[in-house]
DNA sequence: AGCACGCCGACT
DNA sequence: GTCGGCGTGCTC
């Protein structure tokens, strides 16, 4: 295409698209080009940012390579970033491509940024001083630069004064750098009083940031025994190193709270990465994690893609969150991705919970990790007192869900004027709606799911598409009018009935259907803070992020919802979220209570949380996964077959495992239909691979996917290694 | 993942 | 007669 002696050499480039390689481009003579340069190039009919990658280039064809168009001036992704995006790739059985677009995703980051126009004095004198150039001057006199407007605004003048300075030659143009995102975090500037327990493990942890070198610590500390403050000791000690710092959040518990306490020992904010930030400031926090003015991010689990290139410690908190899980394109979970990043980079990483992950306990009694515990909450704050309601026994009314024993608890609360949280994690009114005359369910046309009826809304909705119909009067099957029953319990439904029983009570709902998105929450948030509400009922929203100061009943509407859906990881997860919201009440030093409700009080599950002592249950869930062959003992993985029709999808998974490679020691089930039977409009089914023990199982799907009829049609396949959910 | 090219339904 | 829906195929 383009003549051969305008190209110095071909090299390699990661283009943002699902290519299994690099792709082969020339170099124009002239052009500096090192492994890591951010480059523009054309891809078919348009121009894509990739990246420079590693070795030589691949022969290709001379009619198809094209040449490099642009080089930007910008920090090269360092060898750390191409390593990790390789193995991420390589792990996750996704295109390398795709990958290296998660490292991209800042287009208007790689040309610089537009200085600031700034103006500085001369040293020449104004033809005359008016009292307003007085001002001017004497604000300027030490020679420090200064914006126009900023400088006008400081002096309390208009900035035509400036101008006139400037048409005099008093002032000069200069150009400032761009404007730092944040402020500089200051090590030692506000060091917590910590216990002598605390200061133990923060010492610990600081020794092993200066040290230096890879580690992988399992912070595990109950909830307010100062996780956080202990940490940031590691985050300081990586600062005095001059290294960059990571801090991973679950998406939700990026909090003002979290920022405020990071400014408080920090005397300035992290710089704040997630989903929903706005394109201008995402583009600059790039900017400035690649220069490295930025030296502390807090993020959500894309951050770890950022192009930082003096990262010396990775803190991920709430480590057991599903919320690390990303499960669409790359499948890959934050918290694993992070060890790897350490182990590339040679730092640090830390893992904080008070409910570890069954992997990290497991990683840290194997000796992987270092198991470092906070025992106790700070002294004047007590631990809930929690308690199991035998439902079997304290029925609740007919057509009710709250049990005497909790209506009772709720009353004495009341009666003390504090608040009471309830928690159930289910939205909306009820989860099924049936005709009791024929029998007809109410399910949804393109998921297998019942339609749960949201009487706010008056409408059924899907909760897995999102689908929603207006719930009708009669039943569409026999047409009988007004005999719709609405079965089992969502938030709404448990408000109606605390309304019944407490007509004076202000309650409030917390789900993720409120209306008025995040500002709304904050605000309901605040309200409750300052006591402006009586009760909440709440769904897993309410678990993350946010505490209730003034909480002190907690209870839990059906703690065994979740336990039976054939997630090997439920009963975890159930103790996890259970106590995490239950650990929302307590920090007052009023005494506080856990209540939960459930027709299983014998459940390892229930027992851990009312004794408050998890480790017979771990010991018992990690027992079970041995035996069972299930991670972290053995591996499982998921092949999602999606299309645009439930028969192009099955047929497919069908070919997929007739293909399948014989391997003894993994076993392959399906398909079914995957457990979210319908996204975005396309149908899915899975295949569902079980080794019971540590299978290469990447390179088995490697084989078996090659040997298999190449996809048709509409039909996709992803691939998630150890899928963390199953619903 | 984008983007263009291509072939079938309702309209300026 | 066109505008536009999204199925299909390609990108060094």
């Amino acid at each position: 295409m383009s003549p051969e002696s305008n190209i110095e050499r071909v090299v390699p480039v990661m283009v943002p698209m699902p290519a299994e390689r690099p792709y082969s481009y020339g170099v124009p003579v002239g052009m500096h080009i090192e492994p890591g340069s951010i480059v523009r190039v054309p891809l078919g009919p348009r121009e894509v940012a990739g990246v420079v990658w590693d070795g030589e280039g691949e022969l290709v064809p001379a009619s198809k390579l094209r040449r490099i168009s642009h080089v930007f001036d910008c920090p090269p992704l360092p060898a750390e970033m191409r390593k990790f995006i390789d193995w991420v790739a390589n792990y996750t059985v996704s295109p390398p491509g795709m990958v290296a677009r998660m490292a991209l995703r800042a287009p208007a980051a790689f040309d610089p940024e537009p200085p600031v126009e700034g103006i500085r004095l001369t040293g020449l004198q104004p033809d005359r001083l008016t009292p307003a150039r007085r001002r001017v001057l004497e604000l300027a006199e030490n020679g420090q630069a200064w914006t126009r407007s900023g400088l006008a605004h400081a002096a309390g003048v208009s900035s035509s004064v400036i101008d006139g300075l400037i048409e005099q030659g008093v002032f000069e143009h200069i150009d400032l750098p761009a404007q730092p995102v944040v402020a500089q975090p200051d090590p030692g500037f506000g060091r917590a009083q910590l216990t002598p327990e605390q200061e133990a493990v923060a010492a610990r942890l600081r020794e092993k940031v200066g040290q230096g070198g890879y580690s992988a610590t399992l912070l595990d500390g109950v909830t307010g025994s100062g996780k956080t403050e202990v940490y940031f000791e590691a985050v300081a000690a990586a600062l005095e190193q001059g290294r960059q710092v990571l801090i991973l959040l679950p998406e939700i518990a990026l909090t003002q709270a979290f920022l405020d306490r990071f400014h408080d020992r920090f005397g300035a904010r992290p710089a704040e990465w997630h989903s929903d930030l706005a394109p201008r400031k995402r583009e600059k926090v790039w900017r400035q994690v690649a220069e490295g003015q930025v030296r502390v991010v807090a993020g959500a689990r894309s951050a770890l893609f950022l192009p930082f290139s003096e990262l010396g410690l990775i803190v991920v908190d709430e480590e057991h969150d599903p919320a690390y899980k990303q499960e669409d394109r790359v499948f890959y979970n934050a918290r694993d991705m992070s060890v790897v990043r350490a182990r590339i980079g040679n730092f640090p990483v830390i893992l904080a919970s008070a409910t570890p992950s069954l992997e990290s306990r497991v990683n840290a009694e194997q000796g992987r990790y270092e198991r470092l515990v906070l025992p106790v909450r700070f002294a004047q704050v007590a631990m809930p007192d929690i308690r199991a309601i035998d439902m079997r026994r304290s029925p609740p009314q007919p057509g009710g869900f709250i049990s005497p024993a909790l209506l009772e608890a709720i009353s004495q609360t009341l009666a003390r004027k504090e608040q009471t949280l309830l928690f159930l994690n289910r939205r909306g009114y009820a989860p099924l709606t049936l005709c009791r005359v024929c029998g007809h369910r109410f399910q949804c046309e393109n998921c297998s799911s019942w339609l749960v009826e949201h009487r706010f809304r008056k409408q059924l909705v899907c909760h897995h598409c999102g689908h929603h119909e207006p719930r009708p009067e009669a039943c569409p099957e026999c047409g009988t009018l007004d005999h719709l029953v609405p079965c089992g319990p969502g938030v709404e439904r448990i408000a109606e009935e605390i309304d019944h029983h407490f007509p004076d009570a202000r309650t409030i709902i917390l789900s993720s259907d409120l209306i008025g998105g995040v500002k709304r929450l904050r605000l309901e948030l605040e309200a409750i803070a300052n006591g402006e509400a009586d009760i909440v009922v709440g769904t897993q929203l309410v678990a993350k992020g946010h505490n209730f100061p003034g909480m002190t009943l907690v209870g839990i509407i059906d703690a065994d919802l979740g336990l039976s859906n054939g997630d090997p990881r439920a009963a975890e997860r159930t103790f996890q979220l259970l106590h995490q919201v239950t650990g929302r009440a307590g920090r007052t030093g009023l005494k506080s209570t856990g209540l939960i409700q459930t027709y299983q009080p014998e459940h390892p599950v229930m027992k851990a949380l009312v004794s408050g002592d998890a480790e017979a249950f771990y010991a018992r869930e990690v027992e079970e996964r041995r035996r069972a062959g299930l991670p972290p003992f053995g591996r499982l993985a998921s092949i999602i077959v999606s299309a645009g029709t439930k028969p192009e999808a099955e047929g497919y998974a069908r070919e997929l495992r007739r293909a399948a490679a014989h391997a003894p020691e993994i076993d392959v089930l399906g398909p079914a239909e995957a457990p979210m039977a319908m996204v975005a409009g396309r149908h899915r089914f899975r295949l569902l691979l079980h080794a019971s023990r540590r299978a290469d199982i990447q390179s088995y799907i490697r084989a078996w996917t090659a040997r298999a009829p190449k996809p048709r049609g509409s039909v996709r396949v992803q691939i998630d290694i150890d899928p963390q959910s199953f619903l």
